[in-house]
DNA sequence: TGGTCACATCGATGCTTGTCAATATGGGGT
DNA sequence: ACCCCATATTGACAAGCATCGATGTGACCA
């Protein structure tokens, strides 16, 4: 494996933006957006991304009373929304904070046929 | 199960419809929403919506072409989208029309944060 | 230097899901 | 009645995924 970013995988593509009530999508847009709402899929996912919305800023450890799932699976989850470009995280010290990445959310309601 | 509706299961559900970014989601919302999003986590099925959403209006036969997919599976994503909630279908002669069923694609948008 | 804490990674497991061939259902036409 | 055509359903299989215990990693503190 080459040289990549210390801590976080993290998608940074472009992604299609135009409502699919005006065009179709093609098969690598498709492609593309898929595991983002994929990954919006997983109650767990959704509700943790749903508190980091509403907290603005919330440590990992933070996560694993809400959730009521494992430090493993914490970590898991973080790290498909992470990827799939929806939250990026920040380290202080010792303590990981995640916050909802700017715009992704946007597009996707664009996509869903916002305006 | 009561009375329904002839030919397709549709779930009627009223979900949760308050931005994500105004107030973490309970467990309960998380679970009936996830579904919905899981459906368009696919991108066979990503595709398929739209197009519907695109053309306005589409018939079964006419999806298995764009989609490259078997006859089956077609009608294995119609029915999980429309088990979401996301398009319903009526029957002509012997097709099937499917369109995006009303409201529910606004209803994403805002919980993932519009106004 | 040694210990503790927060988090990531690995390995295993059981469940879910996308796919298609085969078959069933049911409407239309002749 | 019979045969086609469009769609739904079933059964089976391979791949993917959520979950957790065990272990690795790296930061902070004494």
């Amino acid at each position: 494996m080459t040289n990549r970013s210390p801590s976080l995988t993290q998608s940074g593509a472009e992604l299609c933006c135009t409502p699919i009530t005006d065009a179709a999508l093609s098969d690598a847009e498709a492609a593309d957006l898929a595991p983002v709402l994929a990954a919006l899929g997983d109650p767990v996912r959704l509700r943790l991304l749903s508190i980091v919305a509403a907290e603005g800023e919330v440590c990992s450890c933070n996560l694993e009373g809400p959730l009521a799932k494992s430090q493993p699976t914490i970590s898991h989850h973080t790290r498909v929304l992470a990827e799939a470009g929806l939250i990026v995280s920040e380290k202080r010290g010792k303590w990981t904070w995640w916050r909802v990445a700017p715009g992704r959310l946007a597009m996707l309601r664009t996509v869903l046929g916002g305006s």
